[in-house]
DNA sequence: GTGAAAGCGCTAACAG
DNA sequence: CTGTTAGCGCTTTCAC
């Protein structure tokens, strides 16, 4: 036997198709398409004739013949990132949620796939050239970001949740969510409440997202006359690095509150802060990113800026109706603002 | 040849053909559609010919006329419950990074696609009828399951992720975690240090699961003779909830440990510890259930029971390529075994 | 082993 | 407004 071997039997026996429809309404095939796609095109008691027919008959049309002869699959792809544990892949899937359902609305469904290893294009590839979506939400934008750069080679349809940072060429549709404002957001929360001195820990300096939300924090700051000397950290994004790096910044510099770039160093914090017999809010404040479910469930509750990503998968999806009708049309880019969500920490 | 006028600015602006690659090697369209799905079928230097075609052309198959003409679209539709805010949508969110990574290397791509509201079956009649995808991959099959009961009727290939509890009649292939044994883990390990008081805190009665999970601690108390009276408690799953039944427990019942039937719960105990100034792990130990982000995070790291869902994932899409390859096997249901990942609390 | 026909079910383009 | 014609790109017969 071939490993290749396409004996698939498909899900229903015998599934009625547009002939048997016009047939059953007395009329022809097209007149059932248009009844299908073009309702205004017939006359009321055609329309009604027909419609009965495909409600008798239980019709509906085949996708692939559709896709076949309108070029177009109403599928949108996303790749789905390899998985990294304990990092928060909890904005990424909260965004999925949020794109299924917007999607659906506009008659789109949502094609996951996943990157064939070291190289992140090859599943693109793939899906494009055999016709399989019709466009793509492309959510890592925030490295150099091949992906942007060969699609657009390629003159593939997509909309990035994410800026083109530093790509000057980028003509692509975009939304994002103003990280900068949000940092800024959550360090006048602190200073509104008598903190002077509030430390940043964030990534390293390579990370355009990094960078912009740090440099909210350093905007509110000297806003308000305050020096950020001293006061910042730049780490990987692990627990690990959240709690060493906070331990070190109040041996240092004695900060009375922290922001940080992501819940996960701000958990971090907090197991600095327990190791020391400290306590979140009243004795330390300790601001998040993202709002993830640690954010929520920790005791006692950890403050923590929140990306409003249901209103960016609203803006993707219309950014990509109007991509896909409008196909050489001027990309436009759109900057969301996230909010604050206060609990016990802060 | 055909004037084809490509009127439709679709993705790839000239995407070959069977037809182009056939001109360009030499043979007819057949010769290369035979290289493509059966390259025994052909001589090896024809093969190698039509190969270097194929190759130079870029030429991918085209989707939509495949599964028009193999009457299969290999996909699999995958329903995304409405989002619980706070709750562990962490196990869905892995199995799905999980289920898409496996399909990959079967050959399928996975469909999400989200509820109309609250008939929880359109969504799936509609791709089903379309020919949209091939099976189904259901995970909700915990009460009731109406889906199941439904897609047998119509005879829709789909496999489960979850047991078809009381459903007798049931079927078809499914892959579940054996959460009894996962909870039994949990309580022997704190049997094993020293605990003779531990007490249970799950989801109210009428979940199937939830008693499942139960059933583990109660068995692993009762076999080493230790009773259950008044250590239990079932309510709803939620940080509330199980901050509520934690107090309750301890003070009436004094227990030193407790297993809970989510990291939500667990989380909840974690927040009453932290009330009444008392150490997890050190004066009280903790077991969740999920190892969810927040088990990881959270101070001084949740013992939790882990679900292998890479291995489920593999297993659904086993049954699948099953079911799909011989439509009226007889299905066969998989139990899988979880692990307990200690942490500080326990 | 390779090629020639015959559609899969649908819709764009026209004709009536 | 409705019907006729002609494919979309592919694979499944069945000749050669």
């Amino acid at each position: 036997m071939d490993s290749r071997s396409r004996t698939v039997t498909r899900i229903p026996v015998n599934a009625p198709t547009l002939a048997d429809v016009a047939e059953r309404a007395g009329v022809s095939r097209q007149t059932v398409s248009n009844a299908v796609n073009n309702p205004d095109l017939l006359r009321s008691d055609t329309l009604l004739r027909v419609q009965r027919a495909i409600g008798e008959l239980g019709y509906v049309p085949n996708r692939a013949a559709r896709n076949l002869r309108t070029r177009a699959s109403h599928l949108v792809g996303l790749r789905m990132s390899p998985v990294l544990e304990g990092v928060a892949t909890t904005v990424m899937d909260r965004f999925v949620h949020s794109l299924v359902w917007t999607s659906r609305e506009a008659g789109y469904h949502v094609l996951l796939f996943s990157g064939e290893g070291p190289d992140p294009l090859e599943g693109y590839d793939d899906l494009l050239r055999s016709t399989a979506v019709d466009a793509f939400v492309v959510t890592d934008t925030y490295l150099g970001n091949p992906q942007a750069v060969w699609l657009r080679e390629r003159r593939a349809p997509f909309v990035a949740f994410g800026r083109p940072w530093d790509d000057v060429e980028a003509r692509h549709p975009w939304v994002d969510v103003d990280g900068a404002a949000g940092t800024e957001l959550a360090t006048r929360h602190l200073l509104d409440r008598g903190h002077t001195k509030v430390a940043w820990i964030g990534w390293r300096k390579d990370s355009r997202i990094g960078e912009d939300r740090r440099s909210g924090w350093s905007r509110a700051m000297h806003e308000r006359g305050l020096s950020t000397t001293g006061l910042a950290s730049r780490v990987e994004d692990s627990l690990g690095s959240g709690r060493d790096a906070s331990a070190h910044l109040l041996d240092e510099a004695q900060p009375s509150a922290f922001v940080c770039a992501s819940d996960t160093l701000a958990m971090g914090v907090l197991h600095t802060l327990a190791d020391r017999g400290l306590h979140p809010g009243r004795d330390v404040a300790v601001v998040g990113f993202d709002d993830s479910q640690v954010a929520q469930l920790v005791h006692p509750g950890l403050t923590s800026v929140r990306q409003p990503l249901e209103e960016v998968a609203i803006a993707v999806v219309r950014s990509l109706e109007d991509l896909l009708a409008t196909p050489s049309q001027v990309a436009d880019g759109l900057l969301l603002s996230p909010t604050l969500v206060v609990r016990g920490t802060a």
